[in-house]
DNA sequence: CGCCAGTTTGACCAAGATCAACGCAAGTGG
DNA sequence: CCACTTGCGTTGATCTTGGTCAAACTGGCG
């Protein structure tokens, strides 16, 4: 998984409260649900813009939140997709550095950033929590800067395909709730481009779909052997 | 400034204390070259390798230190560069997910993960001046992908001589300790489009240089606007 | 002097972008 | 109930950027 709480290891750079904190985090969780406000967001709509005051964070509740950085002209990059359990908005800087966005209808949990410093001298654990989160993402930015920087197209979908199902759990038919403009926003390429691999892998046979939104994976051996060659 | 301590602003993620941490940053320094190790690197010498066992930290003394990231094939790229006072290595997984090499001859500090929980129950502040580093690096790890998804070869190097420039407030003579197979590598380019760009600004005359590891940056309107176009 | 590693330049090529058209399903309004 | 629109997704034709391949250049060093 990704992103969420408890999902640390016990080598984890931490005291030794941690591990307490590990068989605790349902506690944590309920402590959080005492802090936060439950929002929705319709499609499209913008949970907070780049530049405006980071004051806050949120935690995924139902939908896809896309987390977007702009180029003066237009140009757009998708940082990443955050999923139910998921928590984006952790932030140091007194401004937003990038957007946050619902792909679809979304709800969410936010957390003011003053609560949370209060709840964390009463739970010392979730400073941990959270410094966790920031570093698994430091760590899926390194891995999808190499994607961008030197995997080709057919890498690319092969490497966003599996990350899907794997985040997602899907056994069979792989729910995609983003657009092909986000995906290719996401990847770095055109949606041309990501719609024509797709049909490439449709017809190789790795792949099925009739609906854009259900893609099912028949044979994730091609798909793998994609990505690592 | 970049990845280093005493940077952060007032209105950080924090508690109380951290205010006072920011007045208290040379204790914090202080305390830390009581638990650290100093360690010199030879050029092009491994530090630590992808998959290695992720117990220590690093903080630059003098000299540049590479980020790597790999694919099975070979293919490579070099997610940040750390200069002196730069920290690299923090980590929460048990396993590095990339590499650290010393791109010159290179010192560094060493802390170990045990030795800094240690300090970190003695200065409080510690575990937060870490985290934001590690914010520092994904604020910078995002703008890096939008580089790498969205912008042109010319945007790409006019971008790195800034922010190059900026990291090592050069008043002149820009020093590029790092070979065009790194900047290459860092922008997602190949070394020969690296030179040609070079080779166009230099025609331009936004930039001179006659060794290629020392480059003037004469016009640095011209290049800022290259970036934000 | 000749070699070596790194840099630069040129000629050519190809992956993916751009431009354009078409398909298709879900509204919308007459 | 059926034209018409709208928003995506898909496919094809063509173009361009940056990659590949190859050769020349440069400075350091045994």
């Amino acid at each position: 998984m990704f992103k969420q709480f408890g999902h640390g290891t016990v080598d984890n750079f931490g005291n030794a409260e941690f591990t307490v904190a590990q068989s605790g985090q349902l506690d944590t969780l309920t402590a959080l649900e005492r802090i936060g406000t439950r929002r929705s967001f319709a499609r499209h709509e913008e949970i907070y813009a780049e530049g405006a005051a980071a004051d806050c964070w949120f935690m995924v509740v139902s939908g896809t939140v896309r987390i977007c950085k702009l180029l003066p002209d237009g140009r757009r990059h998708i940082a990443e997709f955050c999923f139910s359990g998921d928590c984006f908005g952790l932030d140091n800087a007194t401004e937003r550095q990038v957007s946050a966005e619902a792909v679809g209808a979304v709800t969410v949990m936010r957390y003011s950033r003053r609560a949370t410093e209060r709840l964390i001298e009463e739970i010392p654990s979730l400073a941990r929590q959270i410094c966790d989160i920031t570093l698994r993402d430091l760590a899926h930015a390194q891995s999808h800067m190499l994607l961008l920087s030197r995997m080709t197209a057919p890498e690319r979908v092969a490497t966003f395909l599996l990350e899907l199902s794997e985040r997602r759990d899907a056994r069979r038919a792989l729910e995609v709730p983003m657009s092909r403009t986000d995906i290719a926003d996401y990847l770095g390429l055109t949606i041309e481009t990501v719609c024509r691999v797709l049909s490439v892998f449709k017809r190789d046979g790795s792949i099925a779909f009739s609906d854009p939104h259900r893609i099912e994976l028949c044979d994730r051996g091609a798909l793998a052997e994609m990505c690592e060659a």
